[in-house]
DNA sequence: TAATCTGAGTGAACGCCGTTAACTATCGCA
DNA sequence: TGCGATAGTTAACGGCGTTCACTCAGATTA
């Protein structure tokens, strides 16, 4: 509450000069790169003063994937205070600005969007569902979905099908975000999937046998969501051409 | 050619138990804990004998990827080929199919469909586009969708569409499956980017904190893609109900 | 101001790891 | 029977996470 003393400056100094030698080590040599001996090699200090600051190397990469989900959650927060009132336009830029971190920094990406190592996975238990980094995460892209949805609803599927298929098994979604309409969780969670696995499938290099640019096929399928969303998608309005 | 001499049965046989070593490992302690040492002590081995049989341990574990793409593969064709001759029961066997492998083999999944590794990279980087493991592991799923669309043309976006936005960037699809219809291979494409987005979310626990047993989700998914494809999908054909 | 305490950092050590080099023994073949 | 290829060994190097005992400067208190 008060002004920090000095002690404590210096250290929260020490902690991010110490995060950012990571994440340099992460994205020049890859996650095995990021070792304690190098992080402090670089500092001009040995490893087990690093002990000071975190308790373990895992803690450390698990304070750093924290950070980087804050880094992608403001990039696109960015994106969207930026693209105006309308909240297709807004999903828009979400999107393109979800793709264009996770592209521009690779390594960061898979670190938060890969596969769980046991230790980082040991981190995400310690939360509870609704300060799952992955919920704070979703919280941004469904108040879109739930604006568009009470101006001009969108095109869902019907409800009884869904709540055939899902049942109450949206309910941790439903609970954790007020009392939204099925269709709109559905349909977060469905262009949530179909993002993730456009990003993911163009970060982790896995369609470069199918598909040049893989921009233009993210594009195509932005486009295609929307049109099957139904709603004022008379044309894509470009990046930045913010009418 | 000939039948094998002893020596290389030996030798096949070991190089086998190697690689079953590193899943044993990769599957009871992640990633990491695929060791030299730890594969050598299991085999009652020291580490350097290793080295008559693979050139680095990055050499092992690719090799080790390349068998989890066959079996995984192998998995899908069993489960294409006991589910009759129409196309779309053959489309939603094999999406079940990838799918369950993938949950019940989480580590394995992660190693060939998550983040690239620098070493692994190296080694995709070695195949040529047709042979690229993801080349040979698409076209097992773009042959239902041609049959489909030679018997009964599904909705597809109009072709104009797909080529104003992808132009020739499918080329690679196209050229290493031969002359496919544009909209069978964005089509294609689509559906294997929501598959893999699908089954990547629930491997990953990526989407724990929204819905609780994500099948349910993923047989959403699947029925409403199928629905969109608009042919013949009456109702969703239960596993193993092959009439 | 002087004594004390706290916290940052060091150096040595342990047991892992991948990898290399020199060496030995065994198996298959001529 | 002898020879060459092959599978395996031991020893060693450097790097890793982590722990422990230790020093020492800076803040706190009497």
């Amino acid at each position: 509450m008060t002004a920090p003393t000095r002690r404590e400056r210096l250290r929260t100094a020490t902690v991010t000069e110490i995060k950012d030698g990571a994440r340099r080590l992460l994205v020049t040599g890859g996650p095995d790169a990021v070792s304690l001996r190098a992080i402090a090699r670089d500092m001009g200090m040995t490893a087990p003063a690093i002990y000071r600051y975190f308790p373990s190397l895992e803690a450390l990469v698990a304070a750093l994937a924290g950070d980087l989900y804050d880094e992608l959650r403001s990039t696109i927060e960015a994106a969207r205070d930026s693209a105006g009132d309308d909240p297709v336009g807004q999903l828009i830029a979400m999107a393109r600005a979800f793709r264009g971190w996770s592209v521009t920094h690779p390594t960061e990406f898979g670190l938060i969007f890969g596969a769980p190592t046991p230790g980082l996975d040991a981190f995400v238990a310690g939360c509870t569902d609704a300060d799952h980094p992955g919920a704070r995460f979703g919280a941004v892209f469904i108040q879109p979905f739930l604006d568009l949805w009470h101006r001009t609803p969108f095109r869902a599927p019907p409800p009884e099908m869904i709540r055939q298929h899902l049942g109450d098994r949206l309910e941790p979604l439903r609970l954790s975000h007020g009392e939204i309409p099925i269709e709109v969780a559905y349909t977060f969670l469905s262009g949530w999937t179909r993002l993730y696995g456009l990003v993911a499938m163009e970060v982790f290099r896995q369609v470069t046998w199918a598909v040049t640019e893989p921009e233009a096929l993210f594009e195509t399928e932005l486009a295609i969501f929307l049109d099957e969303l139904g709603s004022s998608t008379q044309g894509l309005p470009q990046a930045g051409s913010g009418d």
